[in-house]
DNA sequence: AGGATAACTGAACGTCCGTTCAGATTACAA
DNA sequence: TTGTAATCTGAACGGACGTTCAGTTATCCT
């Protein structure tokens, strides 16, 4: 099938003006990514790809891409599957991090962390993880919580007694905070990056 | 200063029509986006946005939105520092998890992780990798191996007696693969979601 | 209160954009 | 080879877009 292939690398084409613009092309620019020479042709292209659920256009034909566009990471079932030969690449359906990850942005921070008191919870020193400012912590959730003027990761348990924050290291004994209890924000995920 | 807080507001407003609309909003749109009655208005605040850093526009008046708008977490640098508090907020630098995280989209897969094999380097049944396929793996890479006609994650190391597949976990030994050895991918980062 | 500066209104302008249409070219099947 | 459908070219059109400008209103400082 020539023409699939074709169409397949124009999507990487849009793909890759997506990754450099942060916007959809016009039909201007698609001529020169396309090496059309009409813009009839594009137009005619765009159709197909709005057929095929890579874009939509709202009233005034302005281009908004989707999920299938934007994503940069195409996701595999399980490890167990094995991985995609060249022609199942396509249809696999693809994913944006930031919405998978980041459910309320405006309160959404990253930062590193420093020490192993979460370490058998796979947390580990140097590890990035996004917490969410704001919500009260539910039992269990991981915090980021003030404790003797040191911010540290811990478990938030509520018990008989109040509130303790437990580490994930038996190096460490869990805190009972006395007067105050300051909570930063919940840990929503954790990254590793290699 | 309450002329910053609004300019905050706007922002902020921006920030959400691209999170719904994955573009950046026309003129008309942002009359009632801010509640402007001229696009005017709308001019000279763009124009403080681009000075500020916040977008850019090509020779047409194209707006191409900067990190700093599409980015859904804000940086802080480590979990020492404390937490920022509402005015300490705007001014941090954003990022899209996206671009942070992955280099090469076309080839960037993510599949659930099974098992616990390599548990003591911080990887967990049910976590996520992100995976590169076709890169050479480096010493000590974690791949995506397959091995006995299962797929796995192992250490990827080279000794005098050729390649050997090492898994993070004193329960399992490590493999060397006979006659083959087929790689599926690198592991660029590990994600766990809460 | 007064005066200067910044911010906003309303209208107008030129350009670029997406769409359409007739005709040419190519691809494919019988 | 011939016929049919799909694709592309080239040109034209109307509308929306970003920009500009003169004039008004609001904001800030002394």
């Amino acid at each position: 099938m020539p023409r699939d292939i074709q169409l397949t690398e124009k999507i990487r084409l849009l793909r890759q003006f997506w990754r450099l613009e942060h916007r959809a092309p016009t039909y201007a620019e698609m001529l020169d990514l396309f090496g059309y020479k009409s813009k009839n042709a594009v137009f005619g292209l765009l159709q197909k790809l709005e057929e095929a659920g890579y874009l939509s256009k709202d009233g005034h034909g302005r281009i908004t891409f989707l999920p299938r566009l934007t994503g940069t990471v195409r996701i595999l079932g399980s490890i167990a599957a094995g991985f995609p030969t060249q022609e199942e690449e396509q249809e696999t359906e693809a994913i944006t991090l930031d919405e998978y990850l980041v459910k309320n942005p405006d309160n959404t921070f990253m930062l590193t962390v420093r020490g192993d008191s979460m370490i058998d919870a796979g947390i580990m020193p140097g590890d990035i993880v996004l917490v969410e400012k704001g919500p009260k912590p539910n039992q269990n959730d991981i915090v980021v919580a003030r404790v003797d003027e040191e911010w540290t990761l811990k478990y938030y348990v509520r018990d008989n007694a109040g509130v303790r924050l437990e580490p994930a290291n038996p190096k460490y004994k869990f805190i009972r905070p006395i007067r105050s209890l300051e909570i930063g924000g919940i840990v929503r995920a954790v990254i590793r990056k290699y």
